[in-house]
RNA sequence: GGCCCGGUAGUUCAGUUGGUUAGAACGCUAGCCUGUCACGCUAGAGGUCGUGGGUUCGAGCCCCAUUCGGGUCGCCA
């Protein structure tokens, strides 16, 4: 036996026992005569005590030893309350080096984030062993174990869904893998499980769920793995909207609930229309910690009598800045310049006027009105933004986030869903002046055919949504479309024939002729919410291997040139320049 | 692909108007130390200033090109 205990667990009930401790040596505190080292493995840390220099000798700091030893007290003053092992420690005659270490780390373990990514990425194995990003890992581990839990205890089956399939045409760019047995053609990795869980459900499945691994050969954000990502992806037979709603947050309300001590807010998640959601928060994805809300003044200005805003879209953000320094006002202005506005216009309200050179544009009756209209308190500022249709609302969003971070309005202790219902089925494409799908072409049409016969194509709603949380897109889903007719209908609105529909989704189209029931569901992105819960600004830190921004594994060199047999066995020739 | 920021010791950074031998902290090595827990003290090693060109008597610093990172927009049905 290697080992009697972990470095975690020894306590003043092991007082005299002989043990036998393996890890990693975390610090070395040598005084000569006495010698303390911290040994570290994933349970904790144990504090070993030497009396010989010269047992030392090969023992640097991460080389991996044995000890075997005598529990001892410590005492009083020689106790460490930060250890939970503080109140004991092993004597050992000699540590047994089980790994030896290199003497110069690339870096130090407990400031890897303060290390180059690169290098961190490079020796992952190593930023690996830094106590955070080793308990974000452990933390993915136990929540993706209790979304799954869940998910059974709702009824639902886990299923696999293939990793090689067929290339999907919309949508993002696919990984290809080139096939050897047929010359000249590619499988592509999934971008999502989407059309094999439809299929599922065409095959009596009536409750799916998948931890489903995705991929999409697009560009890095923060809160975006580039190459592959996970979702908790989920489909159920004979569901409306509503029945997915239900799963979705209490899910996600339970694991929230279950690893994080912040506030969280409760079932039912708001729902948010698209069109309230662009003009009150001037994005599909708000952060609703902010309780700031944006305003229509468009027909305000309309008839009001200041030519700089009159005939243009208009939004008003109102805020208590009162306190505020002149330094803030200009910081604000500032902030908008920056979003690519001209200008910042505002007035605030005190002792009973309005100030602010915009003012004096404004009759008496008018400012009593926009009062009246806009809730105008003492101490409060209205900030304008004005613009284009077209972007007023992003650049009102992007005013409304600086303000609710630099009056810190923002609640950082809790998080805030929102559901995102109603985005149009359509829109319309300017550059190739046509109507296209405006998110995929699975989704139901709200209305079914009556709508897509009978309305303006643009009027018209999906049973599409979104799950927000802090600003974050956590999710997306959809009723789907299962009905062939409609589907034809649908892609004939967006200018594609039935020859379209069975190029790109044939094997779907031809199921939902064979009894396909009605169906929806929801995939939420598994990186996402363990990235939310760590409290981690980037997904990287969430992830055990990630790739870099521009999607290389730095550790294990991929992508990376292979041999020319390789290549004539996949039947590609490349020129050599 | 566009834009912004960066690359100086193993790591994180400083480096003045272009001027002698490019510095600091941590880490590493050696020595001292029997109660530390981020131990302490003393000494030391460690640099092609990303790469290539240019301007100059002289370049870490200025100019051009290039490369590699990070962020952001495009993109992400």
């Amino acid at each position: 036996m290697l080992r009697t205990h972990t470095c975690g667990e020894l306590r003043q009930s092991h007082i005299g026992s002989t043990v036998s401790l393996c890890g990693w040596v975390d610090t070395i505190r040598d005084h000569g005569g006495v010698i303390f080292i911290d040994l570290r493995d994933q349970y904790g840390i144990t504090q070993v005590v030497f009396h010989n220099q010269a047992v030392m000798e090969g023992v640097g700091t991460e080389t991996v030893i044995r000890a075997v030893g005598t529990v001892m007290p410590r005492e009083n003053e020689a106790v460490n309350e930060k250890l939970a092992t503080g109140s004991v420690e092993v004597h050992s005659c000699a540590p047994e080096i089980l790994g030896p270490c290199k003497n110069m780390l690339p870096f130090e373990i407990d400031l890897s984030h303060h290390t180059r990514e690169e290098i961190r990425l490079k020796y992952r194995y190593l930023d690996l062993r830094n106590e955070k990003l080793h308990s974000n890992i452990l933390m993915r581990s136990k929540i993706i174990s209790f979304l799954r839990s869940q998910m059974e205890a709702l009824g639902f089956v886990d299923l696999q869904t293939p990793i090689l399939t067929s290339s999907s045409p919309e949508g993002a760019r696919d990984y290809l893998v080139p096939s050897r047995v047929h010359a000249g053609e590619f499988y592509a990795l999934p971008q999502s499980p989407q059309q094999f869980k439809q299929l599922l459900m065409v095959a009596g499945f009536d409750k799916y769920y998948q931890i489903a691994p995705c991929f999409r050969d697009e560009d890095a954000r923060g809160d975006r793995s580039p190459g592959e990502f996970y979702q908790l992806d989920f489909e159920m037979a004979f569901a409306t909207q509503e029945d997915i709603f239900q799963i979705g947050e209490t899910v996600l309300y339970n694991t929230f609930k279950a690893f994080t001590n912040k506030k969280v807010s409760p079932a039912p998640f708001r729902r948010i229309s698209f069109a309230d959601s662009m003009l009150h928060y001037g994005t599909d994805k708000p952060d609703l910690r902010n309780p700031l809300v944006i305003n229509d003044l468009t027909d305000f200005f309309a008839t009001a009598n200041f030519p700089l805003f009159k005939g243009k879209a208009v939004r008003g953000i109102v805020a208590n800045c009162s306190g505020q320094s002149r330094k803030f006002f200009d910081g604000a202005e500032s902030a908008a310049i920056a979003l690519g506005m001209k200008g910042l216009g505002y007035l605030t309200y005190t002792e009973g006027t309005f100030k602010g050179p915009i003012a004096k544009f404004l009759t008496p009756d008018e400012q009593a009105k926009l009062i009246l209209e806009e809730n105008i308190k003492s101490g409060d500022t209205i900030f304008f933004i004005c613009d284009s249709k077209e972007i007023v609302s992003s650049l009102a969003g992007g005013v409304r986030r600086w303000l609710g971070e630099e009056l810190a309005l923002v609640d950082h202790d809790s998080f805030e869903f929102c559901y995102i219902v109603d985005f149009p089925m359509y829109e319309y494409n300017v550059e190739e002046r046509k109507i296209d799908f405006t998110h995929n072409p699975f989704s139901m049409p709200q209305g079914g055919l009556e709508a897509l016969n009978t309305l303006d194509p643009l009027d018209i709603f999906a049973y599409q949504y979104d799950i927000v949380c802090n600003g974050i897109e956590l999710s997306s889903g959809a009723v789907r479309n299962h009905s062939p007719e409609i589907m034809r209908k649908a892609f004939e609105i967006a200018g594609y024939g039935e020859e379209e529909i069975k190029t790109k989704f044939g094997a779907m189209y031809t199921a939902f002729q064979y009894g396909a029931p009605p169906h929806a569901g929801m995939a939420p992105g598994v990186d996402r919410i363990v990235m939310l819960l760590c409290g981690e600004e980037t997904i990287r830190d969430v992830i055990a291997f990630p790739l870099n921004g521009s999607a290389q594994d730095l550790m294990m060199g991929a992508p990376s040139p292979v041999t020319d047999s390789q290549l004539r066995d996949a039947h590609i020739y490349v020129s050599k320049i």
